[in-house]
DNA sequence: AAGAATGTCAACCGCGTAAGA
DNA sequence: CTCTTACGCGGTTGACATTCT
């Protein structure tokens, strides 16, 4: 039993388009747009393809202000400092890199930059050392209701990245239970939960009311305990920072542009 | 030179959800 | 309110290119 497919697979073309395709997509969409419906589409446009497959080449390939390769390092330090924030959100991230699509970003994360984290991570020995006890490496997997950002992430990345700024704001305090981070997180000193004591002793505290069952976004192997963890989120409390000074995320949330306005 | 291994990236799959009937 | 349809997204696959042995 699996979901009745989109489209008749025996009457539609798959695999690479041929430079034709692609023109008849292009002509017809820039003439006509999309028509509001993708699904009819290919055929008013005279191609033999299913609509998701029209979409997606447009929307990846075909449409004008799309940029291919070559991503700086000012991409990078988005893409590194998003994603640590808030996962594998990669079109809230591509959304913040002009001309970039999610799948280019996504491609990008997975064959070469998580590459030259782990990279980073094996030659920064105490970073090896809190990746080692729990592989693979820590990426922060936020709570499925709430996805705040995490300071506690951003700093991670700034320990492998040293030299990109990586901002974050703090802005409200949230409970213990409201967070959670994977075990490679929990008792690394420099992780400091916003009370002021470790992370260390704030999962120690927390250990009791956690299990792995609580949470299936928390990553981390299923071990560990909850943290507190300072975040950014909402308009109000942006420590009186312009508006402007910020990226406005999908779920009200605020990316801060300037590393000045870190207040954590 | 040839085959194997690895890297890259376009394209597909299927799920969640918004919108409209 | 329920059902259907289409869209958008993230995960995965597979073809092709490149590098290694």
């Amino acid at each position: 039993m699996g979901r009745t497919p989109c489209c008749d697979r025996a009457a539609v073309k798959r695999g690479p388009w041929s430079p034709e395709e692609d023109e008849a997509l292009r002509s017809y969409v820039q003439r006509h747009g999309s028509g509001g419906n993708w699904i009819s589409m290919p055929k008013k446009a005279g191609l033999k393809r299913c609509g998701k497959s029209c979409r997606l080449r447009w929307l990846n390939y075909l449409r004008p202000d799309i940029r291919h390769g070559g991503f700086t390092d000012d991409e990078d330090a988005v893409i590194l400092s998003l994603y640590t924030q808030l996962g594998s959100k990669w079109s809230v991230i591509a959304s913040q890199l002009e001309g970039r699509t999610d799948n280019d970003v996504k491609n990008y994360w997975n064959t070469k930059l998580k590459k030259r984290l782990l990279a980073a991570a094996a030659t920064t020995a105490d970073v090896a050392a809190v990746s080692a006890r729990s592989p693979p490496p820590p990426v922060l997997r936020l709570p499925a209701a709430a996805a705040p950002a995490t300071a506690a992430a951003a700093t991670y990345a700034a320990a492998l990245f040293p030299s990109l700024a990586i901002p974050t704001v703090k802005t409200e305090t949230y409970t213990i239970d409201d967070f959670l981070a994977p075990a490679a997180f929990q008792d690394d000193d420099r992780f400091a939960a916003a009370d002021g004591s470790t992370s260390a002793s704030a999962a120690s505290s927390a250990a009791s009311t956690w299990s792995a069952a609580d949470n299936g976004a928390a990553g981390g192997g299923g071990e560990g305990s909850a943290f507190l963890l300072d975040f950014c989120a909402g308009s109000s409390g942006l420590g009186g920072a312009a508006a402007d000074d910020y990226l406005q995320l999908p779920g009200g949330y605020y990316y801060p542009l300037d590393p000045s306005l870190s207040l954590v």
